[in-house]
DNA sequence: CGCATTTCGTTGACATGTCAACTAACAATA
DNA sequence: TATTGTTAGTTGACATGTCAACGAAATGCG
């Protein structure tokens, strides 16, 4: 018997296949793994299918709305993301820190990326009025256009690959439970 | 009234607040938004719900997921994949396009990669030797015990933050649901 | 006020991922 | 066999993200 981890290989052909083994290793084979792996409680059939099917379709999902942005808007996801939070805030314009915190971005890479995103004219930095070490992001003219152009396609495509896949109770499922687990990952970061 | 993109701000201190504006621009005001925004189909209530509660979760998971991973077991995400989809493959030893195309990398991202994961002693490049042009990729015995440390306090990272939390019809839902997706964009990806 | 501490954001060095060009070997065919 | 096209993997240039060090301004407190 050869020695793996987080086997538990069920038949061939079988949903488990389908999904392949994208972030495995979580699926054990019980007493099978010797040592370090003893009393460890490895997935069942359900989780394991659950977690798997999670991680590929997060996969394959990114990959096709990141490619439909690019080709039909010319936009990376975080340049989508950005835009679209600036033109949700007030008057398009956002504090740095804010903005970062709300994306779950540090706030080296968001102002690394803006300044990508001002070279190409997306959107322009300010001094704050309020706090002299600060500074604001505004929404140029371009990047208006940019993001009110993009967004209609760019929910089509959410849409043609997830949303209308899925039947009202999924949805609604779904909503439910990553609402569950985000309150829960929030309360860690703050405990 | 100022203008947005995807709008459709519900009221304060409900759920959507808590999930916060990752990946919004897709919940729209209906026909607030002028020009190119007319037609489209906006995300609804509970769709929205969903979508930006898939987003935020992602995030989330993906960070503490990560953090966990390099604290336990000094392994990046990408290192544990590797390693995990090495481990489970017969003699631990793999394609190198094989493995891109499972875990649905590119052939540089994966060759650059074990470059470095070669330097660490985990994997080591091997002559195929049914195919001269190519290479086979194989576990160390360095490689082999850190998988073999690594697999059950992530899966404890796992269960903790995701699996634990969710109900055993949660998790019956999110396979079928993460199912419909992987198929839909597997069939995509052939057609 | 004067001084230490914290916060805001930037910067540069480095790690990682993408893209296109490339070599070598296989495969198909005349 | 010689030619042509295809496939496997590598490489280097560049884009992007991370991390720690930093300067400037705000804050707390004697």
């Amino acid at each position: 018997m050869s020695e793996e981890v987080g086997g538990a290989v069920r038949g061939a052909g079988d949903a488990a296949d389908a999904v392949g083994a994208v972030g495995s290793a979580v699926r054990g084979a019980g007493d099978a793994v010797g040592g370090a792996g003893e009393g460890v409680q490895w997935l069942s059939g359900e989780e394991g299918r659950a977690w798997l099917g999670y991680r590929r379709m997060r996969a394959l999902l990114d990959l096709q709305l990141t490619r439909d942005l690019a080709r039909d808007s010319g936009l990376s996801d975080a340049d989508y993301d950005v835009l679209s939070n600036l033109s949700e805030s007030a008057e398009h314009r956002l504090r740095l820190g804010d903005l970062a915190a709300h994306m779950l971005w540090s706030k080296s890479r968001l102002s690394h990326h803006i300044t990508r995103m001002g070279q190409r004219g997306l959107v322009a930095r300010r001094d704050c009025p309020s706090d002299g070490r600060g500074a604001e992001l505004t929404l140029t003219d371009a990047g208006w256009e940019a993001i009110k152009s993009a967004a209609p396609r760019h929910v089509d495509s959410v849409r043609r690959h997830f949303i209308d896949r899925l039947s009202a109770e999924q949805i609604r499922v779904l909503g439910e439970l990553t609402e569950t687990v985000v309150d829960h990952l929030g309360r860690i970061q703050d405990g």
